[in-house]
DNA sequence: CACTTCATATAACAGCGCTATAAGTGGTAG
DNA sequence: CTACCACTTATAGCGCTGTTATATGAAGTG
């Protein structure tokens, strides 16, 4: 009936509770369901967590350590930038993969008890910050900075989680990711951000007329043609 | 023994579980605290409300509405730099102010329940940014900017409600904050395009767009699209 | 063997969100 | 004044939850 007869109850208990959590489309876990999966009494659940909440944290911790050691095998790049992308991508990648586990996290989140986790996450990131501060690419303090980085990703990432999977737009994630990294690395030692000069100047028009055709009823273009019309502007606007 | 025996049944419900909610540190509350303290019965609770998150919700909208009307009472300033930094620094105040019902909010946030009130924060977001994006002063797409920031926002709340009072160091909401905005706002281009009136920011827009676009190959558009476009810019342009 | 220690099970408690059913209330029509 | 009707509130209870007091079994040690 359970997970596996073999194994330990505490790891069946894990695992059921893992499986449940995973699949849980929003609705709560309960601990009927979790002892019920792995075969095991209400007792031996709480013999071996504090309670309920203690299995959650079991559960997350080593779900998002699982995540962890992918971000930490990544050696540390020569380009903090890129680094720091990929630290970001990997979190809000985490976030939808993993929902219910990630709302445990951080949706719950209460002044008493925040997942240690959630601290060696931030860690990773002054990690590469500290170094890029060593380089002298650093316009504001790392652990500051990071602190920063991590509550827009969280952000971010519970705002993505809150749309509807068809509707999720990543560009949000890409663009906050960006600001970040613009307003703290000094840019001029990186050519990522440099280029715009000359396109800059479309886009900024771009978003200028797109702006300011949406507020004013112009009865230059018919309906249909303004349709069109705005699309073709949002695409340049989009346009980096 | 209840809030008010003078006030009719919904409002005792409602306020019982405002004070409930605002006096809770932390616990869960109670259908059945809450029709105790408003001295009535569970189903007079759901006669008057859907369940007890249709409860909670008019609670939250209470509670924020309140907080965007004094956001919207004042007035669109001349600087929309200094709105939207208004803005932020509300939205931080009122999570740290009302943290359980921020919670309620953000915290919980799932797919398919989000609280239509997060939608009018952004728009009062996205309207100075609208504002700022007709006069040329935009360097990405008003509403994505919108989303962005309130992303980073609520990010920065939740992060800040989540370290206790003493430790609370809002220098972090004041740095992601201008971060943002750093990354947003085009800060030089105050000149090129200030002209504030409506239909004539059309036309200026699109004589800059039209200049740019011919200057530089964009490769957004195919060049029959190109054409096109170009003409219909012409024709708003000859408008005046 | 006796004894302790750990692990699991039985059965139950108090609390939860919620509702089927019924009783009371006030206004309106005959 | 009575009869009805819509609206609002109450009684009582269902099925669920997280949790635990108590008891039973199994394993290792003297």
């Amino acid at each position: 009936m359970g997970s596996n007869d073999q194994l330990p109850p505490k790891t069946r208990l894990l695992q059921a509770a893992t499986e449940l959590l995973a699949n849980a489309g929003s609705e709560p876990v309960s601990t009927r369901q979790i002892t019920k999966l792995a075969g095991v009494t209400a007792p031996t659940l709480y013999h071996h967590f504090k309670d309920k909440e203690g299995l959650f944290d079991a559960v997350v911790t080593a779900g998002f350590e699982e995540y962890l050691a992918g971000e930490r095998a990544l050696d540390i790049g020569s380009n903090p930038i890129e680094d720091i992308r990929r630290l970001w991508d990997g979190h809000v990648q985490f976030g939808l993969d993993k929902t219910n586990l990630y709302l445990v996290m951080f949706g719950n989140i209460r002044p008493e008890s925040r997942p240690a986790i959630v601290a060696e996450a931030e860690q990773l990131v002054a990690d590469r910050l500290n170094r890029a501060a060593i380089a002298g690419e650093l316009k504001v303090p790392p652990r500051e900075a990071a602190r920063s980085i991590m509550a827009a990703n969280v952000g971010v990432t519970l705002m993505l989680i809150a749309e509807s999977a068809e509707r999720r737009n990543l560009e949000l994630s890409t663009m906050t990711r960006d600001s970040m990294i613009q307003a703290v690395f000094n840019e001029e030692a990186h050519a990522q951000f440099s280029e715009p000069t000359n396109q800059s100047s479309v886009v900024v028009a771009a978003i200028a007329l797109n702006a300011a055709l949406q507020s004013s009823s112009s009865s230059e273009l018919s309906s249909s043609e303004l349709e069109l019309f705005l699309e073709w502007l949002h695409r340049i606007s989009a346009s980096r």
